[in-house]
DNA sequence: ATTAGTTGCGCAATCGGTTGCGCAAACGAT
DNA sequence: ATCGTTTGCGCAACCGATTGCGCAACTAAT
């Protein structure tokens, strides 16, 4: 009869045995016998006995659940991450359970603490941009859920982070365009509330001015919203006729830059260099490949992961900021231009 | 200290009064006076205390778990997909669990086992490429967790499914082809083996039949790894001069071959028109924009989800085939011939 | 034959809640 | 003053599994 579960009593009644013996026969535990073991087994097999997973972990501290809280469900890091971590977490006999906060604080701290009700072993969560401090993953620390902090996060001192060195990879970024010959380049970058998108623009700002190259205003690009990149970088082209290099900080930047540079005719690379951040998917497929900074979700899910249960198995509350570093991937959408730059 | 939880009982001891006293206070059950509740829930505050959901839902029969589980996380339509399921499951007051079988039905029968150690309210299931019978998911049905296929499914009589008309679509696509004068298309298609693929290529097949327009094999490409595409495609264009159009069925397939046709130099829509299935995003920001049948993996997964929670909380067993419509979305791709298609 | 040790299993408590039922005190009605 | 009802709360069972401990029965050693 569909609903009723088969359960050990089930089993010891049909066998004549008590309740614990039978799961100690099932454990295989060394207190019973060989003969017993089987007939249990058999019986087990027969009746499709299903163990019931919330009364055996009802004792147990651990729920082997992994939570994992993301703003969205973006198109190319996110997926890659997802797909990254759930391979560790599975190899390691853990469950990954989803959320999405859609970028909202007030859902966030309502999943967080759902990931409590729930007795989660631990929790990774990509900050909602809406989050300005870490109040409410107090909660977690006080009932001992570690937390791990990956991708999107903030300043703290009190969680692990796994992220790459934004500001740095900001640098990389231009000072590789500087160094062939790109003075005039424009910077698309995220939402600046974002600290992921302000280190980035940061780093990229700080390597121009490390080389003494100018950079105005206006060939840095803020983008909030993707329908506004469009106009903004249509400004640019005008404000800029040297114009030589873009560069993207996102894969969905790099496809929608890419995108609006073909519809308008611009050759890549003869008219315009183009240089991303990237999870090296979209590179690949669009044309001409395109040279990115590559920064891989599934690596940085798998990683986090491990740091994760790493964690949570040697009961560690031990804080770590790992930097995962970017490689660079030359795919030909970068000239050298034959000019020296021209300093100031 | 951490680790150690309050539970109900530490706060009927700071009272004085009874555990189920104290339950019922928090559950604001009617035998329980304001002023008390009110002391219960300001002591439940003080000390933090948290539900433990599994001792709770030991008693019930159900856990608001739902598990998905995907063969893989490719790139468009799978995260769309779990973003619009995510977001009816939480609506309902679910949690999501998502598993992946990495295209191997060892791994799905194992999955699909371990949801039933879950006791999960209700699975969701895309195929692997592997599975060629159900009989793993009898399992399910006996302890009365309804399942729905979607997406990839093979023939069943004995399990709800929400798919698109996979035959249709294919058809559609042809037809819109040989209407606007491509009488010599080609057409991209997954692995055979799947269901979606093969029904894909049927319709596809079928409408050229129908309009009397000949289909030579080679102008069918069926690739099971995406790195063959570049390969066939040239056979194809060495074989048929006469080339005008080409057909797509995903998204993956879709990216690759644009690529392909811009590396090669390749005019879209001038030389060959093109025309995809698709969730909508690729087509987007390819260029030009692709014409496409879209197929959102978005609003697949919360139709899917609104029907598995219907089934949840109707205890029903209703059977039923869902078949999503896809929409024509016409964006400049596909060019109309002038020239009559030739009949034979 | 008595003792010591091993083998194989059951009793009962426990995890943290929920729920049916009982019961005392307070209340109102006659 | 008596009876019936309502109010507010506690007792104990229960969900399904795990586990420390105890205890027979059997074997082996002296």
């Amino acid at each position: 009869m569909p609903g009723t579960r088969v359960t050990l009593k089930d089993i010891a009644k049909r066998l004549g045995l008590s309740m614990p013996t039978v799961s100690r026969a099932l454990a295989d535990h060394p207190d019973i016998s060989a003969a017993t073991k089987e007939r249990v087994r058999e019986v087990a097999q027969a009746l499709h006995y299903i163990p019931n997973y919330r009364a055996r972990y009802l004792r147990a501290k651990h729920s082997r659940l992994i939570a994992l809280i993301v703003p969205e469900m973006n198109t190319f890091f996110v997926p890659a991450m997802i797909a990254g971590i759930n391979r560790v977490v599975q190899q390691n006999d853990y469950s990954l359970i989803v959320f999405q906060s859609d970028n909202s604080i007030v859902q966030e701290r309502r999943l967080v603490e759902y990931c409590t009700h729930l007795s989660a072993d631990g929790v990774l969560i990509v900050l909602s941009s809406e989050t300005s401090d870490l109040a409410h993953l107090e909660t977690l620390r006080e009932v001992g859920i570690p937390v791990v902090l990956l991708d999107k996060t903030i300043e703290t001192t009190r969680h692990s982070t796994v992220t790459i060195d934004d500001q740095e990879v900001g640098r990389e970024a231009a000072n590789y365009l500087i160094e062939r010959g790109h003075t005039r380049s424009v910077g698309i970058f995220g939402d600046q509330r974002q600290r992921i998108s302000s280190l980035r623009l940061k780093g990229f700002k700080r390597a121009h001015a490390e080389q003494g190259i100018p950079l105005a205003e206006s060939q840095v690009l803020r983008i909030t919203m993707l329908d506004e990149l469009g106009e903004q970088l249509e400004q640019a082209f005008a404000r800029h006729p040297d114009l030589t290099a873009i560069f993207t900080m996102t894969d969905e930047l790099l496809v929608f830059t890419h995108h609006l540079l073909m519809r308008r005719g611009t050759r890549i690379p003869e008219e315009v260099s183009l240089l991303a951040i990237s999870d090296g998917l979209a590179p690949t497929f669009l044309h001409p490949n395109v040279t990115h900074l590559r920064h891989s979700g599934g690596e940085v899910g798998e990683r986090t992961a491990h740091f994760l249960i790493g964690l949570i198995e040697h009961n560690s509350d031990a804080m770590m900021d790992v930097r995962i570093r970017t490689t660079l991937v030359e795919l030909g959408s970068v000239t050298t231009r034959t000019q020296r730059p021209a300093r100031r």
